[in-house]
DNA sequence: CTCCGCTAGATTGTATACAATCTTCTGACG
DNA sequence: CGTCAGAAGATTGTATACAATCTAGCGGAG
């Protein structure tokens, strides 16, 4: 997993590691990045950590105070709101333009499909988040707009990071995927206003499971 | 301008020096940056101005090959296209959200209309774009939404780029400022439609000039 | 004359070392 | 008992030094 690439793009992996463990909560939300013990972890000396930190920086999942140190960002309820907001404005706009080009995603839409029953039979969320994120990426890639795209993987990258925080098994029934099919579906006709409407539904009660998560949460701390 | 800020803030200010120097051309998209050149030029070692360059690559302003170094960001005529039809989408929503809050920013803006005029008046350019940028930061931070003032922002650093890059005085008339005008009137009294109408011919019209100038300077590559 | 391989110089990548700053703990004073 | 000054340890910031890699220019083979 940790492979041996190819020794010029070591620094890329450097990053891709770290984001990932972002991304997946296993550095969570707030956790200082203690730059020795990270070096340490990766064989590296902290020169290049320290790049990787800057980069992730840039890319907004870590922030740095001067001779303070890095920590994951913070994630509040609100940014929860503001992101499916911001997300769903993008996403219409990947569908739109998708749809302009008649781009038929009905196929691997449909085996990932097939990948996502089994990890929810399997109560595996990161696998599930993980087909989640690729359909997506798919949906954005064929929008043609390279800078929609980056923007669109931003977005993703907190909304992987508020998904890992906040998401139960529970909250990700199979109509997800329905969800998905009809939107390839739609997308494939051209229909980009069907195509939009399901995204916004569906955006919506994923956004709303969530911050009933967060509500229920809040008045019971320590459920577990 | 190069100020002694306190010592807490040197590398914030050597990415703000950097990356204006991007935006406003001084480095122009392809630009090669060698390190030692910046390193001396900033009073600085190699190590923090790297760190700077990674986290200008996070942002997207700079493209690091292994081996091979920085360079500013190239642009082609396809980024102006995508560029624009992305910020439509951002700019919409944070309409949306400032008319649903009746953001009134009309002050503010008639105070830069006044400055506006006398820097067309001057051909300024550079002064011009950086009151546009002000006004559209105005709308982004009227809709409440920091996510989107971020995504606005980057977005409006390449937007800047292009701008330096292919503007002429001559294809920027007093009547952006009317379109300007117009829109704030409409947040003001809620009218998210019509600011968004004028918005979209507003843009419409920067991005057609823009793709004229190009197809012209293609067209007769050395006039001038 | 063209193309290939090679060397010298330029440039990037990073480990080490040390300075600067922050954090925490201790102990004295009120 | 609380508070504050100070020192020790931990952590970050960066300059220097050197290794790794790339680039350009030269000379020889075909």
């Amino acid at each position: 997993m940790t492979a041996p690439r190819a020794p010029e793009q070591r620094f890329e992996s450097l990053v891709d590691a770290l984001r990932e463990a972002i991304l997946t909560g296993r550095y969570a939300p707030g956790t200082r990045l203690v730059q020795e013990e990270l070096a340490e972890a990766y064989g590296i000396s902290r020169i290049p950590l320290r790049e990787a930190l800057r980069r992730l920086e840039g890319e907004g999942l870590v922030v740095i105070s001067p001779n303070k140190g890095a920590v994951v960002r913070p994630l509040a309820p609100k940014d929860v709101v503001d992101l499916y907001e911001l997300r769903l404005a993008l996403e219409s706009l990947a569908l739109r333009r998708a749809a302009e080009r008649f781009a038929d995603l009905r196929e691997s839409t449909r085996r990932r499909h097939a990948e996502a029953k089994r990890a929810i039979a399997a109560r595996a969320l990161p696998a599930l988040f993980k087909l989640d994120r690729d359909f997506h990426a798919d949906v954005a890639a064929a929008s043609d707009n390279p800078h929609l795209v980056a923007a669109l993987g931003a977005q993703w990258s907190q909304i992987m990071r508020v998904m890992h925080a906040y998401f139960q098994v529970e909250m990700y029934p199979e109509a997800v995927w329905d969800d998905h099919e009809a939107i390839v579906d739609a997308l494939a006709h051209g229909d980009a206003d069907t195509a939009i409407a399901v995204l916004t539904r569906h955006l919506s009660e994923s956004r709303d499971a969530i911050l009933a998560h967060l509500r229920s949460r809040a008045a019971a701390p320590n459920t577990s």
